[in-house]
DNA sequence: AGAGCCATGTCCGAAAACGGCTAGTTTTCC
DNA sequence: GGAAAACTAGCCGTTTTCGGACATGGCTCT
């Protein structure tokens, strides 16, 4: 009986809990606190049987985090992450971290700019299977017509997040 | 890369800066200098790029101009002009060119005139559309009631353009 | 191997809105 | 009463807007 072990943390933020887990120091997973359980699903099909430990502060992840909400809105930039894409998605995910906080792009420029320029839905569904919202902010990438499109924990998340981020949304 | 050529003139009038703009002899736009950019506009979305070579003389355009303002009102007859119109639109202002100077006629007869006699509104909106002012003569056009109704580059102007033309204006 | 699913984007046709009007009514004021 | 101003409802080509039908490419589950 050799399972993973991961430690869980919560943090509340005006736009609700958020939980994450992180192997060591490296970040797994993380969502908002209702949309965990199929994460945590994704985990377990990923390491097998999972020894969950909780930890209030949580790391470099956790103060990371709490500073980001602070206001220092480019502290999530440094933390490490431990994801497991096909190929295409760990592309998409890399060049989603590169979107400065603040800033926004469409899934059609997103898909150009990992030189698919016609998989654009393929670029969305990459998107929507990230399993690390916020630190890998596919909240930053929204529909060409400047509307915010889906986000997995909801709308309203998104736009709260790029208000805290002071995005202009035209 | 191969923008379009074209060739800018400004004029001095006792009624403002009028500017045009001709490819070869042939004229593509002009109006009052304060109307001019949306003018630029409608020919970027018609050319692509464009490459505005200034000119002071303003070819056989700008001599006739200054003919017209000299009191030569027919001056502006024999000149080539280059538009990209509808169909409808064409047939107005080409149209609107046989009213002699010092005529006026009124939306509705020009509508007649067009074969359209109840399409007033529209022939209104073609009038406004004409994209060389002055030498398509859409001044001369003014409401049924004899009242000077709108013009582009404003109602004085159009009250001047008319005067000079020496138009009884009932 | 193949069918189906999408946190999209583009295109095209239909429908509605928009005027540099006009010919009637009403309203408003002498 | 009567003239003039203020409304109204048609007018029709153009422009804008809106909605539905596709194309698309990677992923997932037979």
């Amino acid at each position: 009986m050799n399972a993973t072990r991961l430690f869980v943390t919560e943090i509340e933020t005006p736009a609700g809990a958020i939980v994450f887990a992180r192997r060591g120091e490296r970040l797994v997973a993380l969502s908002f606190k209702d949309h965990w359980p199929p994460l945590q699903n994704e985990l377990e099909k990923r390491f097998g049987a999972l020894e969950l430990t909780p930890d209030a502060n949580g790391g470099r992840a956790g103060r990371a985090l709490r500073r980001y909400l602070d206001g220092d809105l480019c502290a999530l930039d440094v933390l490490e992450i431990d994801t497991d894409g096909t190929p295409f998605q760990e592309k998409v995910w890399s060049r989603l971290r590169k979107i400065p906080a603040g800033a926004t792009l469409s899934y059609a420029q997103l898909a150009r700019a990992v030189g698919k320029p016609s998989a654009v839905r393929a670029v969305a569904g990459a998107n929507a299977r990230n399993p690390v919202s916020v630190v890998v902010p596919c909240h930053r990438v929204i529909a060409s017509d400047g509307k915010l499109a889906g986000y997995g924990g909801g709308i309203p998340r998104k736009r709260w997040l790029l208000a805290h981020e002071g995005a202009i949304l035209a």
